[in-house]
RNA sequence: GGGCGCUUAGCUCAGUUGGCUAGAGCACCGCCCUUACAAGGCGGGGGUCACUGGUUCGAGUCCAGUAGCGCCCA
């Protein structure tokens, strides 16, 4: 083996191995209890960025686990179509050639897309296997697929057919770039500087005018009424006349509306019904006509009057000053406010009246809900839930038609004789109603996510009735952040619950996202995003994978220090020297790795594995409630602290042939649970170290998990660390050489046994003997442990005086110990309230910290 | 404006039913190339647990309020 540990060498020698194993599919453990993860779905198009390397790590962590365990685990991977992402990377590559998708037509556009996915489009894929994911890929599934296809067709057709899924006009979220339609949630709000105009309308009889503040000018253009609260005196009078519309010279109303908000602005808001939710609502109860003056570009339209042909924030600009000239603008403040942002391209969104396809989603709500209230399904950390309900219950219809070319084609077709419209799994020849044949497609294809909520039954087979879906579906657990709740999860459970009549899973993990070290989100604009293959490339992928678990505390987010990543390969090269030392110089590689653990452990084998047992217990139980964070740093400063510093130390000083078979059995027991332990989480290192301690061809990732039995420790372990501790401190803080030979006199309470004498000496670098307790102590100082008490003469080694400053801190620390506990002990009522125990462990504490004193307090005055 | 969360060492963060001297990694100081690992070992310094009040024998932990920060929604 190589002095240091070199992740990739290491690396590229184990995932085809894995692969070609069958490790990664359920059948590996045909007879297991089924174990189903549903991977999020990445874009088709993206790249694997930190949020993926944590969101997958956590899923490998817990399926290599169950893998272990025997159940039948499937981790199933795929991507989805991404219908926007990826239109827009192929038009970018048609406009590289002076093309529009416009120019060569659907059908080839169509097909353009799916020659780039060929080419390009599995990207991720390709990543995940550099960071060691355990995907079964041979059940790997595309939004796309025919399958999943089918799927998306039934569910839009059944839908529609129960009355769940309907056509019509309503204020949508449109991109004038991307020009699709969105949903509110591919909306994000960012706060933008912005300005509050107050524009004076004036009244058409002429006895003054009424003031509306305003962020966006230009849709006055549009305006078909004012509106002001029904409760607002101050306008009372108002409602009922008439104002002329600023450069337009239409009249229009003033109408009260329970909608407008009093304290914004004026309290007397302008009504653009085509062009604003509230007002589109407004305009409903009020009977107005919405008129639409920004079109599919962004620019105004015909009937935007002199302004037709303007881009919007053009005519932002103009409107407002052609209103100054007029001398109706009041004044301008700012006004930082949210504007819709594409989340895609960026582009500020525009609100616009538009015939779209829609989700009722209220009958679906109901269940979805239930499923998390009844406990079928829960959260993990629970407080997700309380963000899901709210959402839920108050979630909008679902706009889920898109403008594209590139996604599933809405299964609608239209009449051209009587208008009729027709839903069906197969392209209709004639018009059920009229029996005219002229019928014309929807040119419009879903919204992904339609795709994507479908995603756990779909990618099993549903509607088939596979066994894969019987077997493994509902799902056991859901991995992924808090900031796809509402996208997904939540559009998941309502599909779920209500195709399949089941929660689509049992857990849903949620984590929180990864931030650099300052704890800014990465992004590619601010320059602070990590790669994680760099990473990978830098550290190797086990580091990666085991940085980031430590760090996820669960949902939080995880501020990604490269300190954290850099620590993890520097454990890395440890733990291979550990196992390199284990083989080539204590001889475990001599030990059968199938021996089992000891029936009669020495001492020190005792105490390890004893430890080991306690830290394989607690692992589990942090494993169990997906605390990984918590899991593997137990198991990270157990393995490096107990069993490298400690237990590996022990082991160098023994001596005889069978006590060095003992501890070879028991270094190799502990070192290849602590790689079982640890494999989910570093998978690469740990399968490499276990083919050097293993004597046949079996796999760690297919190994299993361990139950390591209970071992008592001796007793006296915890004290000979204590004392081994003090005497390097002593030695530490006197500056003794290391070669300076350390007589210690060790007195001890109860008998003390060869091995524990020996051991002392080898860690404290000490030569201990057992003695009685000198009468006079002058010339010696005393450290001490529980039990034991160990007396080094100073003479030859340090200035008497030297000692007196290290005596008085101790006894200085010891007296504020003792007033503390006094303190505690003296109150009555502690002593009535707290439990015996607690009041016992006092009891015993200021017991032994008077002794302590009395007898540090007798040194110092004996030094004289 | 509504909701959720955060504030603990120089930095980034753990700390689950309240109970010995509040932990980790990095950084810092001292000693050591001790025959696996200097990507290491040993030892050390460093915290008014944001603030105020309350509950309790006992509060980093529970409750209320204040301040600052973050996210989501309107």
């Amino acid at each position: 083996m190589n002095p240091t540990y070199q992740p990739h060498e290491v690396e590229s020698r184990w995932y085809d191995v894995w692969e070609s194993s069958g490790a990664f599919a359920p059948e590996i453990n045909p007879d297991g209890e089924p174990y189903c993860i549903v991977i999020p779905p990445p874009n088709v198009t993206g790249v694997l960025h930190m949020g993926h390397a944590l969101d997958l790590s956590m899923q490998d962590v817990i399926i290599r686990r169950k893998r272990m365990q025997g159940y039948a685990a499937l981790w199933l991977p795929g991507t989805d179509h991404a219908g926007i992402a990826t239109q827009n990377v192929v038009e970018r590559e048609l406009r590289n050639e002076g093309l529009s998708r416009h120019d060569i037509g659907r059908e080839a556009f169509v097909e353009q897309v799916w020659a780039w996915k060929a080419k390009s489009g599995n990207t991720i894929s390709k990543q995940m296997r550099s960071l060691g994911f355990s995907t079964d890929w041979s059940r790997e599934r595309f939004t796309f697929d025919d399958g999943l296809s089918n799927a998306v067709r039934k569910v839009f057709v059944d839908l529609y057919h129960e009355g769940l899924i309907y056509r019509a006009n309503r204020i949508i979220n449109w991109c004038p770039r991307c020009h699709t339609a969105l949903s509110e949630i591919e909306v994000e709000h960012e706060e933008d500087p912005g300005e509050l105009t107050f524009v004076a309308y004036p009244l058409t009889d002429g006895s003054g005018s009424i003031t509306v503040a305003t962020t966006r000018p230009e849709t006055m253009l549009g305006d078909t009424a004012v509106a002001v609260n029904p409760d607002d005196e101050r306008y009372a009078n108002l409602v009922g006349k008439t104002v002329m519309l600023p450069l337009m010279d239409r009249e229009i109303p003033i109408v009260a509306d329970e909608g407008v908000d009093p304290d914004f602005g004026t309290g007397a808001v302008k009504v653009t019904p085509a062009h604003d939710p509230l007002d589109f609502e407004i305009g409903e109860r009020h009977g107005l006509e919405p008129i639409v003056v920004i079109d599919t570009e962004g620019n105004i339209t015909l009937a935007g009057g002199d302004f037709a042909g303007m881009d919007r924030f053009e005519a932002r600009e103009a409107v407002r000053s052609a209103l100054r000239e007029r001398g109706l603008v009041e004044r301008i403040d700012e006004h930082p406010h949210s504007v819709g942002h594409c989340s895609r391209c960026g582009t500020v969104v525009e609100p616009m009246l538009s015939l779209q396809w829609f989700v009722e989603v209220k009958p679906l709500v109901g269940p979805a809900i239930e499923a998390i209230k009844s406990e079928r399904t829960r959260f993990i950390p629970s407080r997700w839930e309380k963000n899901y309900f709210h959402w839920m219950e108050n979630l909008l219809d679902w706009c889920i038609s898109r403008q594209l070319w590139w996604g599933h084609r809405i299964p609608a077709w239209y009449c051209d004789d009587c208008d009729e419209t027709i839903v069906s799994m197969e392209e209709p020849t004639s018009c059920p109603s009229c029996e005219g044949s002229t019928l014309t497609q929807d040119e419009d294809v879903l919204d992904t996510w339609f795709s994507s909520a479908l995603w756990p039954f779909s990618t099993l087979g549903w509607p088939e009735d596979t066994e894969d879906l019987a077997r493994f579906y509902p799902t056991t657990t859901l991995v992924t952040g808090f900031d796809i709740i509402f996208f997904w999860v939540a559009r998941m459970m309502m599909m779920g619950t209500h195709l399949t009549h089941d929660a689509p899973f049992t857990d849903i993990v949620i984590h929180g996202m990864v931030r650099d070290a300052t704890g800014r989100k990465m992004s590619k604009s601010t320059g602070n995003a990590m790669d994680p293959l760099e990473l990978v490339d830098e550290y190797g992928a086990d580091s990666v994978r085991l940085s980031l678990i430590q760090s996820a505390a669960p949902g939080h987010d995880i501020p990604l220090d490269i300190g954290w990543v850099d620590a993890t390969r520097r454990f890395g090269n440890k733990i291979w020297n550990a196992v390199r030392f284990a083989t080539e110089y204590m001889g475990v590689d001599r030990v059968p790795a199938t021996g089992g653990y000891p029936a009669a452990p020495a001492p020190e084998d005792a105490w390890i594995l004893s430890r080991l047992s306690e830290v394989a217990t607690e692992v589990d139980r942090l494993l169990d409630e997906y605390r990984m964070s918590d899991a593997y740093g137990l198991l990270y400063n157990f393995a490096w602290s107990e069993v490298f510093d400690w237990y590996i130390e022990m082991a160098k000083s023994l001596e005889g042939e069978e006590r060095l078979a003992g501890m070879r059995k028991t270094l190799g027991v502990v070192l290849r649970d602590v790689l079982k332990l640890f494999h989910p989480v570093i998978p690469f290192l740990t399968e490499e170290l276990w083919s050097q301690l293993s004597d046949g061809p079996d796999l760690l990732i297919t190994s299993s998990w361990p139950e390591v039995p209970q071992f008592e420790s001796p007793s006296d372990v915890q004290p000979l660390q204590d004392l081994v501790t003090e005497v390097r401190r002593f030695r530490s803080q006197h500056g003794i050489a290391r070669s300076t030979e350390m007589p210690l006199i060790v007195v001890a309470e109860n008998p003390v046994d060869g091995w524990w004498l020996n051991q002392l000496g080898a860690l404290g670098n000490c030569v201990p003997r057992l003695g009685d307790r000198p009468e006079v102590v002058v010339g010696h100082t005393r450290l001490s442990s529980e039990g034991f008490e160990g007396f080094v003469p100073l003479a030859g080694l340090i200035d008497v005086d030297a000692e007196r400053p290290r005596i008085e801190k101790t006894i200085a620390e010891l007296r504020a110990s003792i007033d503390r506990s006094t303190g505690k002990l003296g109150n009555a009522k502690f002593r009535e309230r707290a439990p015996e125990s607690v009041v016992a462990e006092e009891e015993a504490r200021l017991e032994g910290l008077r002794d302590e004193l009395a007898e540090q307090e007798r040194l110092l005055a004996e030094l004289g």
